[in-house]
DNA sequence: GTTGATAATTCAAGTCATTTGAGTTAATGC
DNA sequence: GCATTAACTCAAATGACTTGAATTATCAAC
């Protein structure tokens, strides 16, 4: 988890970083963009986008576009990120196997690798995951010198004490400092996170949440978590634990359980394994659904259940553009909750105003996680800092 | 509600700007502080810190209180801001009333006023404002040339589209931006908010909050409000209406109900309705409570229940550092409340190194929301801006 | 008590990114 | 064609911060 930034100070050296960060940031945005334009977006003077535009393209972050005529004056000359100019590397441990992707500055996959691990202590965990650092360098040679950094998503909490009798699935994590750890054996910028956050960012880099700045993504790993991204730059929450909506009880005829024993993977796979069946990758769930299995139905029924609160939960307090439903789980499946879930009618996204869907699909798949993991990295790259108050 | 700021590159002026507020910042969390501290805290040179030290006390927002020793050294000379340096203009509008309160630069009140309201369209509430405006200075006339601004609470949401048939209490201020109306009036800066959002800064300002930057606050109001601050910032979601806890489902014996038919002010006065009881105001519930009535308890225990749901809900979504419940009812029932609530185990702030506790009760009573208007504004000058990513 | 170490503060000069203003280039539209 | 519009560049100016040397005042050790 990232640390808060301590409150900082403005000075040239850092107005010149903001301001880098904040074109590059424009330019990704936008896709494409000339100077002139920049400036008036980020109340510079043209001058001042001129000279970081010249410093960017001679790092190899920005390539010309041609001119582009619109009315009178002269065509402005357009500027586009240079997809290959830099990349991240997104690793994901899991008890059973570290999974990385390098993806380019366009959030593109250049490469995914997948390695299984006998053993999961932190100098094993180190030694795999520098070995497909390497493997990613000679794959993509020219990411070698252009390597932003390395986002790692783990289970957490980590590093900080959590809930009691909880705690992350890994042997030998509780009690180290893992960033500083990945960074010492990585020499790399790191960035570390949950699942949940990662794949949020990820959507924003390259998905479907490309243009928004505030929501929310419900994310389907073992269990369910909540990514939250206000103005941009992701939540935390005070001790980085925000977004545990799987916790939260839910009170339902049988009593009152955690939303993710409704609304997990975890929670699919129990209930097909009381059906007899078993669930366990999403291959099978995607064939279960193409099946209409009775098990799996009356699960989804349940499972919108659970998401219709959760969405009036999320809706309520934070009032997003939408709600992204993506992680682990077939894409059919995501569509399919997208489609059953009852939007409250007692929530403040339900206005007669929207441009957006309430509710959406986003990404899925296996490897959800470690792209977005990829994606802490590049949205660092592209969002200014932001300082902490006090 | 403040618009989100576009995203900004920087410049000279803008780092002077953002040094300036980070500075009184941070003396006004610390109390008191010398140079070198404050330049060390902003990684800031102590020069700098001088300047800007100088440009505040020539401005009178900063006065000497003399050299403290801290072991070697040159004993470093304290500053602290000057509670008259600045004041701020909380003004709340109700359907049937105008309070309106003057804070100084510490948030201590220095004037309180109520005036009775027959007509709420947005002449009659503007005249009015514009006459309490004119009260303050009067019985403060030193604030004149030194108003930072006036904070308006008002019903909401207003200015956009909110929930169908729901909207403002107000007549004549659904197609009306409000803030540009009171801008015009008081010839003042403006923050517009909610009175939740507001009574959360003011803790922040002056309260159970100081010193924190992550914190929930649950606001009794007619309704349930909630004000999220992350970062030492108000949360606002991507329209202006996050916060809206009180339109979450509380599933109950009953059935299902929004939160707010069970935790609210309107709630307790219906349930003791019911019983045949007036419990129309402060005071009286004060000496319900006093008296141990019968019904006030059951509804104290239905209200706990439904606080506890909310809790686990806000701990587990944002992490908090603690929550804090104020608002329009008795500090008596707030200290109930936060001493009956069961807090739940499935939590992320179910931590064991917890340094704060994680329900408190916060500031209470009628003018709990004038005064966080003024604190809109008080926090606006002390905290530097935040610019939208993208 | 004297003396040296430590630390805050100031002064004056230097640095750095941005702004300003004049001039150039290349479209549009009458 | 020719005036208008707008992007862009060059060179100089600006402004806030940083740097480095000098000053002041306390603590601690001899």
């Amino acid at each position: 988890m990232r640390h808060a930034v301590p409150q900082q100070g403005s000075n040239a050296e850092r107005s010149r970083h903001h301001n880098r960060q904040a074109v590059l940031g424009q330019i990704h945005h936008a896709g494409t963009m000339g100077r002139a334009e920049i400036a008036r977006m980020l109340s510079l003077s043209t001058q001042a986008v001129s000279n970081i535009i010249a410093d960017l393209t001679d790092d190899g972050m920005l390539i010309e576009k041609g001119r582009r005529s619109v009315g009178r004056g002269l065509p402005a000359v357009q500027y586009a990120v240079n997809p290959n100019g830099a990349f991240a590397l997104g690793i994901e441990v899991r008890p059973d196997a570290v999974f990385a992707a390098l993806l380019d500055m366009q959030g593109r996959v250049v490469m995914t690798e997948r390695k299984s691990l006998s053993d999961a202590h932190p100098d094993a965990v180190l030694r795999t995951v520098t070995a497909m650092r390497d493997a990613a360098m000679t794959a993509q040679p020219s990411a070698r010198k252009r390597l932003l950094g390395a986002g790692i998503v783990m289970p957490g909490p980590f590093g900080r004490t959590g809930i009691a009798g909880r705690g992350t699935d890994l042997p030998g994590w509780q009690q180290v400092d893992a960033r500083a750890l990945f960074a010492a054996a990585l020499e790399l910028p790191i960035e570390v996170g949950n699942d949940a956050n990662a794949a949020a960012l990820a959507e924003r880099i390259a998905g479907a949440a490309q243009g928004l700045t505030t929501y929310a993504y419900f994310y389907f790993g073992a269990g369910l978590g909540l990514g939250l991204v206000s103005g941009g730059r992701l939540l935390h929450g005070a001790f980085g634990n925000a977004g545990e909506i799987g916790h939260i009880p839910l009170r339902t005829a049988q009593g009152t359980v955690p939303l993710e024993s409704a609304l997990s993977r975890l929670s699919v796979q129990r209930h097909m394994a009381q059906a007899g069946k078993t669930a366990d990758d999403i291959e099978t769930l995607d064939h279960l659904y193409a099946a209409t299995d009775p098990d799996l139905t009356a699960w989804l029924a349940s499972a919108a259940f659970a998401l219709d609160h959760a969405v009036a939960i999320v809706e309520n307090l934070f009032d997003p553009q939408t709600i992204i439903l993506g992680g682990a789980m077939p894409a059919t499946i995501l569509d399919h909750l997208v489609a059953h879930t009852n939007l409250p009618t007692l929530s403040v996204a339900n206005r007669s105003d929207r441009t957006q869907a309430r509710l959406i699909a986003g990404a899925s798949g296996r490897m959800t996680a470690t792209l977005g993991a990829a994606a802490l990295v590049l949205n660092r790259t592209l969002t200014p800092e932001i300082a902490q108050a006090y």
